[in-house]
RNA sequence: GGCGAUAUCGUCUAAAGGUUAGGACGGAGCCCUCUCAAGGCUCAAAUCCGGGUUCGAGUCCCGGUAUCGCUACCA
């Protein structure tokens, strides 16, 4: 029994277990953006809400774009978002052999064929030919390869002529599956062109390797972005003509950006990692994220992970692209930051702190208190993490002749080091820490001051201090 | 060029053929307030266009348009 062969009955033997496992099958050439944060978001969601097995699986056939070392990257961007994964991550550069055989069995059978042309170079997009009149001419012939009788081929492999395999699509018929969010899909097999499965390299293309990595590791819903749409009825024939049974598919629509062009570089921030780096929770992320492209039906939109688990279901996936708003990200983020219990924030302050300096270990102990009733209230003002750091910096630190930008009038008054001195005593002296209290402590500090009290929440708002000062 | 998909406020979306087409972000305004936020209230803002089917269409069908995707020995 072949590597192949053991693959076929693992998965008929998953099969019969009824709970789904999906998988999220990023290539490392790029770095986690949200697009796929957002795929790998919902086979998490489904995965969690189905009590089935989320598995990862890194698509690392492409040795030249390939890069490695960004893998930790995609790892550590899936941990930040809270996406943990079941099984893997399996790395398909180490299953080479399984597609190998499953290539040789295509072979063996005659639904496969080896093609000795020349690779083509992928010109780009646009690259429609030119034909003499204005250009109506197929893009591509049709491999002739197809055609060589099994003496001719035995003979260039003898001459030892480097080929590629081709799939022998069918001529005709149709082929059909049914998309969870897409519904019934059929197409012309004469519209499938015979696609290369195994490059003269020896490695698989991308059809090749989800086809019989899905089937061996008995994948039963596959939710992925919607530029596969297209590819599925490839990977339809792929299963047939292997025997294996098909998996539930489920396209999700695009994320795109303010232009309405498909997510990339240009639009700016695209890799999660950089949200991090901006200081917004992943909670605030995971749920405007799970917002884009899906919908629990109803108009509840602040959604915990755990209300996100038991609504999500495959029928709430919209199919129109989307555009990624940062505007609503901010926002979920500002709930997030207010209506978290306190808790929960304040290891995300720590952190913030830390990475700003600013950070006492006596936060921790002596003076958690304190710290909790101050990171309270201050968090109705803040949108993003980093606002800890900046405008509320007065209230975690002494040096007052920080950020140049946020200098103003304020903070060459004199009285203001003093004032702001008292601050941390006028707050801890309180008996009752609601929002009302604190904001009477800071008006009754700021009278005997002459300064009005506004101020010294809104530390480094130039303008209105500028103007405020008595 | 070929094939396919999609189409509701600027954006994300709701409305299992029957609602004054709802909510949220963003925008405008008011309230609260010694500031800035938060919060409360109000306003502006959409069914791509054209034909059908139906007593009745955002919803079903057909055409057009636009957008996106695929059309690579990328994934």
């Amino acid at each position: 029994m072949d590597v192949f062969q053991q693959a076929v009955i693992r998965s008929v033997f998953m099969a019969l277990d009824s709970k789904p496992r999906v998988r999220f099958a990023p290539s490392p050439t790029g770095y986690l953006h949200v697009g796929g944060a957002r795929t790998a978001l919902f086979n998490w969601l489904f995965a969690r809400h189905e009590g089935g097995t989320f598995i990862l699986r890194i698509e690392d056939t492409d040795v030249e774009r390939n890069r490695p070392e960004l893998v930790e990257g995609i790892l550590q961007g899936l941990r930040w978002l809270g996406v943990e994964w079941d099984e893997g991550p399996y790395f398909q550069s180490q299953r080479l052999e399984s597609y190998r055989a499953a290539a040789e069995k295509l072979l063996k059978d005659g639904a496969a064929y080896p093609c000795f042309c020349q690779a083509v170079q992928y010109a780009g997009a646009d690259a429609a030919p030119e034909g003499e009149e204005g250009g109506k001419i197929a893009r591509s012939a049709p491999c002739p390869c197809r055609d060589l009788t099994s003496t001719q081929r035995e003979q260039k492999i003898r001459d030892g002529a480097p080929y590629a395999i081709r799939f022998a699509s069918p001529r005709e018929g149709v082929t059909q599956f049914e998309d969870a969010v897409f519904g019934p899909r059929e197409v012309q097999n004469a519209e499938i062109e015979d696609f290369v499965i195994l490059r003269s390299s020896g490695l698989p293309t991308y059809q090749l390797g989800a086809v019989v990595d899905d089937m061996a590791m008995g994948i039963t819903h596959v939710i992925r972005g919607a530029d596969h749409l297209s590819n599925t009825p490839k990977q339809v024939l792929l299963y047939r003509a292997l025997d294996g049974a098909l998996p539930i598919f489920a396209h999700v629509p695009l994320i795109l950006g303010p232009d309405r062009t498909r997510l990339s570089k240009r639009h700016g921030a695209t890799s999660v990692s950089l949200y991090a780096d901006e200081g917004f929770l992943p909670e605030a992320f995971r749920n405007f994220l799970a917002l884009l492209g899906w919908s629990p039906g109803s108009d509840e939109e602040f959604l915990l992970t755990s209300e996100l688990i038991s609504r999500f279901a495959l029928s709430g996936v919209s199919r129109t692209n989307g555009v990624f708003d940062r505007a609503k990200l901010e926002w979920f983020n500002s709930q997030y930051l207010q209506r978290l219990p306190v808790g929960e924030l304040l290891p995300y302050v720590k952190s913030e702190l830390q990475r700003s300096g600013l950070w006492r270990d006596s936060w921790d102990s002596s003076e958690r208190e304190w710290f909790a009733h101050t990171v309270d209230l201050l968090r109705p003002r803040t949108r993003l993490l980093p606002d800890f750091s900046h405008w509320a910096r007065a209230f975690f630190s002494d040096d007052f002749d920080y950020d140049p930008e946020a200098r103003g009038k304020f903070w060459k008054d004199p009285k203001v080091p003093d004032l702001l001195a008292k601050l941390a005593d006028a707050l801890d002296a309180l008996a009752d820490w609601n929002h009302d209290a604190c904001d009477h402590a800071l008006r009754a500090l700021a009278e005997s001051a002459g300064v009005k009290a506004g101020l010294l929440i809104n530390a480094t708002r130039v303008a209105i201090v500028g103007r405020a000062v008595a």
